[in-house]
DNA sequence: TAAAGTTCCGACAGTTTGGGGGATATTGTA
DNA sequence: TACAATATCCCCCAAACTGTCGGAACTTTA
């Protein structure tokens, strides 16, 4: 008895319970509705984009084809609709790559059933819903080192290095001479005790100076 | 009439209404404790240590040093305080700003008052409290464009050529040819269409390409 | 007022870069 | 199966860039 403004939702899962007990929770909320529930993306790939799901709940360890590697390949079948990540895992790795697939929302599976169906009402209101550790992770990620043995100055400078761009260059652009830009990296590789650019900025990217 | 146990919270906040708003909310709450509220860095910095608090709230638009400047000094000023972050701005380079600053959350002003409660309390066990759609941006500020004109192969050897690595030893590290290499950098020059490193690197930071 | 930071100077050998012209396999997919 | 895209490799060249050496002067800040 669907009703036309429910949040419709799809769900990829090999755990048969686990899948079987979203689906019963989402079925049985009023305004959600579950237009689909496939053990594998491989079974999901023939009949979802049929599904037109708002919402997909997608587990990363799934057989075949993992999660992960499905995200880009789903959201090709699947243009609109929402991925929210659905899993035990809660590696750093693990957890980019899925953002930089295209998911809308990590959660883990311990979150209460209460909270999957706010996450899917929040990310269908433009917000991106993550399990609290995860989103300290991700802001911990953005977080620079203060502990920087670098001054204000040579940060600058290797910010504008780490770009690519040639000593002249970030001369012209900061209004200094060649020789001083120079010399900050002269004193900038003394201070990480490095002698090359690719050193310096892995060292730099790897403490957060940068 | 303190209990030992109350989580101990410090309001920066330049309006008084909001400020007094705030520390009434919390303050009458149990198990928190407001231990000081301040309308401006300047007049927190000479107390602010001494009160020893478990979270910050903090104002992003403060009189004299703006909250965001202040950010770091209150982090040497209270290394083990968490501070949340409280304003009406939601611009992308403010709170990027914030988080690289040492923000562990951030919370726009319309939160309904028991959301700033549980956001303190989930910044104590270890989340990371975000309102929706400062979430949704930090999420996708991750998200990779799958329109890239680059392969696999291209988008890998521009990721290493953005590190500073040159080109010797990205074939070294690949196993291939220095050779292989620099025609790779002359196809994805004229797919990005540019004519050096740095712009490359530009253009495909810009498109989320890499 | 010291110390730290920022600015500028010159010379050197070696490396890297971007552009030009190719060729040959291996893939994926229509 | 055949075609297009991809990945691999080859040669040449001039210009630009890089890392290191050893300085010096001026400004800001603790």
């Amino acid at each position: 008895m669907a009703r036309d403004l429910d949040i419709r939702v799809a769900i990829i899962e090999d755990d048969e319970t686990i899948r079987e007990g979203y689906a019963y929770l989402i079925g049985n909320t009023p305004g959600y509705k579950v237009t689909g529930a496939y053990p594998s993306y491989e079974d999901a790939a023939k009949k979802i984009a049929h599904d037109d799901p708002d919402v997909l709940l997608l587990d990363v360890e799934l057989p075949g084809i993992s999660g992960i590697e499905a995200l880009p390949k789903l959201k090709k079948l699947l243009p609109e609709t929402y991925i929210l990540i659905l899993t035990v895992y809660e590696q750093e790795e693990l957890i980019f790559r899925a953002l930089g697939g295209g998911a809308s929302g990590y959660l883990t599976k311990n979150t209460p059933h209460e909270k999957i169906i706010s996450a899917i009402h929040e990310v269908m209101e433009g917000g991106g819903p993550m399990s609290a550790h995860i989103a300290r992770m991700v802001i911990s990620s953005f977080k620079r080192n203060e502990e920087t043995p670098l001054t204000k100055r040579e940060t600058e400078i290797l910010e504008h290095i780490s770009t690519g761009k040639s000593r002249k260059r970030i001369a012209q652009e900061l209004f200094i001479d060649l020789e001083t830009v120079k010399s900050h990296i002269k004193n900038i590789y003394h201070k990480l005790n490095v002698h090359s650019k690719a050193d310096a900025i892995k060292t730099a990217k790897d403490n957060k100076f940068i």
